[in-house]
DNA sequence: CGGTATATTGATTACAGTCAATAAAAGTGG
DNA sequence: CCACTTTTATTGACTGTAATCAATATACCG
């Protein structure tokens, strides 16, 4: 199924209409990036809205020595900017990570499958405040919780939302990053990253084999980075929009 | 002039139909609180929607053992919550800093101001979008930038926010929180920011006393927090749906 | 004016950064 | 498929930044 349903129905039950119009949306022109290449960069002004098809990417920004911090993961199903009619230019780049498709839809697309679907439209919007608490709660970790508890917060937060979107093989999913990207988004060196994940490994909560990563039991690494669901609102929370069996 | 009022009119000019919408928002309902009150609690439905009118407040997270962060600041003029319609439960808490007065104004008055005047609709998703970035700067500051730059940085976007709702007195500020406060939002001990204050104090980028912060050469402090004015977008960015003179 | 909250200071400890070297893995071309 | 190159991961030694603990000073409040 398109990632993007599988995410939004975690919201909302979706007609099939709504369904056929979301599919629309992810077989716009489609797009392929290869990893490590730009996607958008900072200063760009925004142009089309991007929807993630396959591959992981990612917001960061740079300071002028070279310091990198990523501020967001865009996994199959996410929008890459939903401010195409609202903001001058870009304050941050975007970037893939793996291999990247994406589908670039218009304004015009947009604007028509919104208004004809309001459910897609409250869909949405959820999406976008789902976003801002994933932020939230980045900030919560770069300000107040130690690397290994960063680590594992993260790593749980990658495995929910990629379950959500139907991408986990039993208690794995892939884990594309490098060290160095991961912390870039942990905000500590490559070397302390290295370390920490020793340290995890050692302790038998996660397993890391080439680019997958194993979480043999979730409620136990949930319990050690104080993990706590109720941010990604995945719970069915517009079930009073349902679509009246659709 | 309405705080809120002065802050839209950044990205859009408005009509006096507009202005008049907008005092109908600041003028809904009124409630106080004292300070170090909470607002909300994190598990709480979100029931009304908060304009903050005057003082300051914040949006915060605490952890098991009591580490606490500071995840956001509303000024006046800012709102605390645009997800009623969505989300079924705050994932985190909100508190007021200072003596808050705020408006909390319900869904059909809010519905009715946002579908007469779509100007309006616009400027309050640029409102959500500029928050958004807010967020991804602090990111970046809590990841990457040492703790001198963090507070500079900080103090910069105050007085540029404060600025923006014309609560700036010359190169002044008010600036109401406590250093553990402070030490809440930039992630470090308080003993540690007082530390860092002290510096800042020496260099004479900026002056401390009471509760009053002030800048002598902002241009100064930007360039040693290396500050991008960019990620506020307060550049009149959406000229394009302006009041056709009113 | 006393009492509480906030700010400041010093001494010590712990965590994480840096630098540099080596090992392992992944990608490339013949 | 192998040899070679490049990237990524791992390790050790050393350094530096910030946390912690505890004491004192100052400011704020009724």
């Amino acid at each position: 199924m398109n990632p993007l349903t599988s995410k939004l129905e975690h919201f909302v039950r979706l007609s099939s209409e709504d369904k056929a119009a979301l599919d629309r949306l992810a077989s716009e022109q489609m797009r392929g990036f290869g990893p490590h290449t730009d996607i958008v960069h900072e200063g760009q002004p925004p142009k089309v809205l991007r929807l993630m098809l396959s591959g992981w990417a990612c917001r960061y920004k740079l300071l002028e020595d070279g310091r990198r911090q990523i501020v967001g993961l865009f996994l199959p199903g996410d929008f890459c900017d939903l401010s195409i009619f609202i903001l001058r230019e870009m304050d941050h780049s975007i970037a893939a990570i793996t291999d990247v498709t994406l589908a670039q839809i218009s304004a015009e697309t947009f604007n028509e499958i919104a208004f004809a679907q309001p459910r897609i439209m409250y869909a949405l919007w959820w999406e976008s405040l789902v976003r801002e608490a994933i932020q939230r709660e980045w900030i919560v970790s770069l300000g107040r919780r130690d690397t290994d508890e960063r680590i594992a917060h993260l790593f749980c937060e990658l495995f929910i939302r990629m379950r959500s979107v139907g991408l986990t093989s039993g208690c794995s999913i892939d884990l594309p990053m490098t060290q160095s990207e991961l912390s870039d988004i942990v905000g500590v060196s490559a070397v302390h990253v290295n370390r920490t994940l020793q340290a995890l490994r050692a302790s038998g909560l996660v397993i890391l084999k080439g680019k997958t990563l194993t979480i043999p039991n979730l409620n136990a690494l949930m319990d050690a980075a104080q993990f706590n669901t109720n941010y990604l609102h995945l719970d069915h929370e517009g079930a009073h929009l349902d679509a009246t069996n659709g």
